[in-house]
DNA sequence: TTGTACGCGTTATCAC
DNA sequence: GTGATAACGCGTACAA
């Protein structure tokens, strides 16, 4: 109930208290050699006494540097970019450095606001993952020879010369396909996202070279896309579903689309693991807990991405003339 | 290409290539009524120019107001809280304001350098949800007395006059077992978390509240902990498995806690919905996609909840004279 | 070992 | 309508 006012104590009114100069008070606190050891003691004690806490934003100011770095994803709800966050805030924990957050919810516009709000707020460097939606990539540039560093994981422009980490998603692609073929399977599919789209670009590119790999011929009606929305996804497997020869195995895009799929297979009288078997890219193991899971699903290890992006990043704010980063992470089919 | 240098440009530079003062380019830039149209049009043309953008860094300083706020919660990866943050990434984006983040991990120590290095920060405000193992909550007075508004959601402390947002258990619970009375079961058990958590004591006074309302007796046998391990929950079924009478209705702690103890009865030739029912306190919506879901789960409503936290942390930090704000969420079944 | 003086970028206050 | 000046809290080169 201490009618202790609402201004923080400042080393002026320590040194005021002490009678003696607030450099001194300053450099006592930063524990500076040349400071007596009675000295450094009496205004440590006070400062103590006062509740006295450094002004980070006037040190940031004056030093101008903030120890903050900002992470910009597509979206903070989704279990892939969680896992990712977590990771950035421990690597950033570690390092006292401090992460401000936002969320583009691939909306191009509202990516490069906050951006420009990273930028004004003076972070150390930015660490994101492009939204679905962005096209224009000026933004870049201008951060760029602003001199902040910047690093890209998981949905990464396709320029030279950045730093970046990504998923390699034809190796868990390539196993998928071996997995399958080793258990008899001719008739595989893809029920792959939107046609535009990078992710959904690479994930036909690697089905194709799989299949080629395994002496598989390409039919064209065993690549089907959906809007990632549960119609679409409930569509995609319905048009595989109306074949005269219908598929035995799936490749699917992700999570939520199989979650989508599968039920659409049962309802239409399918046994999983049976008529039907699918490979999902995956994001988290949940799987382990249903009966009938998907055959097996692709990782991408989207905790390891981000933290090593991050590291990337902390390299490159201490070392600023480090050469671009370009990793790749193997995608893996775990079964 | 351009050599365009590290250091940002500042409204001084612009000054001297218009040869006027800085604070006339400081009010043509805040649109300041006193400065002529066409003064206010050169500025901000040469601002564009020079690619001048504000350095918060100086204004957070001299304004004693970052238009930041913390957020620290226990984790920033499980669903609930991933659902928390997204929320209140959007309302603070709509107000213009940035979040910094934090995840204590349930470890006090943490937890508390954390909100240190947020009040360093001068954040306008702090949200959170006190993690497991806090016990000692001084830092909260320290940070009250520091005029730092904080409003607590989900896990909130047992104070008065602070702000919180918090779920009431009771109101699914008691709907839980109505349902579980009305499909005909009298042998109702509930698998709790650590006993030492308020979260399950909370959960064991609505259930045996819930069991009076409805006529049935109490047998503590009926009532197992689980220290939330896969392990542990496993050790919680066998507990019940291994009664003479065995439960024919299960309430459980929480969606990790639900898979875990479902799997371990279907591996005990237990079929789910027929021989045992489950109703989970749950996060999020996924059982949909199983063949055998818990027969409803009690949804806490995160986002919801974290939205009228942000809500209310925002018409604090506005108006700081605002009496303390208690929300209770009620908790709802859904099947 | 300690004090003095200055500057970081911005805006509020006062003067003209 | 515009300019000069001070101030925000801190760190540090320079002086003593």
């Amino acid at each position: 109930m201490s009618i202790q006012g609402d201004k923080p104590t400042t080393i002026k009114e320590i040194a005021k208290k002490l009678k003696i100069s607030p450099s001194t008070v300053s450099r006592a606190l930063n524990d500076h050699p040349s400071i007596g050891l009675v000295t450094t003691m009496r205004v440590k004690k006070v400062a103590e006494e006062l509740n006295y806490e450094p002004n980070q934003t006037a040190i940031f100011f004056k030093q101008r540097k903030t120890f903050t770095i900002g992470v910009l994803l597509p979206s903070l709800s989704e279990p892939f970019f969680s896992s990712a966050i977590s990771e950035i805030e421990n690597v950033s924990n570690d390092r006292k450095y401090t992460v401000i957050m936002g969320q583009s919810l691939d909306d191009a516009e509202r990516e490069e606001r906050i951006l420009k709000t990273f930028k004004s707020h003076r972070v150390d460097g930015v660490l994101m993952s492009v939204g679905k939606n962005t096209t224009n990539l000026e933004f870049l540039e201008k951060l760029e020879n602003s001199g902040t560093p910047i690093v890209f994981f998981d949905c990464v422009p396709d320029i030279p010369k950045i730093n970046k980490v990504e998923s390699d998603l034809a190796t868990g692609m390539n196993e998928a396909i071996d997995a399958f073929v080793a258990r008899g399977h001719a008739k595989i599919a893809l029920i792959n996202g939107p046609q535009l789209l990078p992710a959904s670009e690479e994930r036909k590119n690697s089905f194709l070279s799989a299949l080629k790999r395994n002496g598989l011929d390409y039919d064209e009606k065993y690549i089907v896309n959906t809007d990632l929305t549960t119609e679409g996804n409930e569509a995609a497997m319905e048009k595989l579903y109306a074949l005269p020869e219908r598929p035995t195995a799936v490749v699917s895009f992700n999570d939520f689309v199989t979650l989508d799929v599968m039920k659409a297979a049962r309802n239409r009288g399918l046994v999983l693991n049976h008529d039907i078997h699918f490979i999902s890219y995956a994001n988290y193991p949940l799987w382990k807990y249903m009966e009938n899971p998907p055959m097996g699903c692709i990782e991408q290890f989207p905790g390891n991405q981000a933290k090593k992006a991050a590291e990337i990043l902390f390299e490159k704010i201490n070392n600023p003339d480090l050469a671009p980063q370009q990793i790749v992470f193997k995608s893996r089919l775990i079964m």
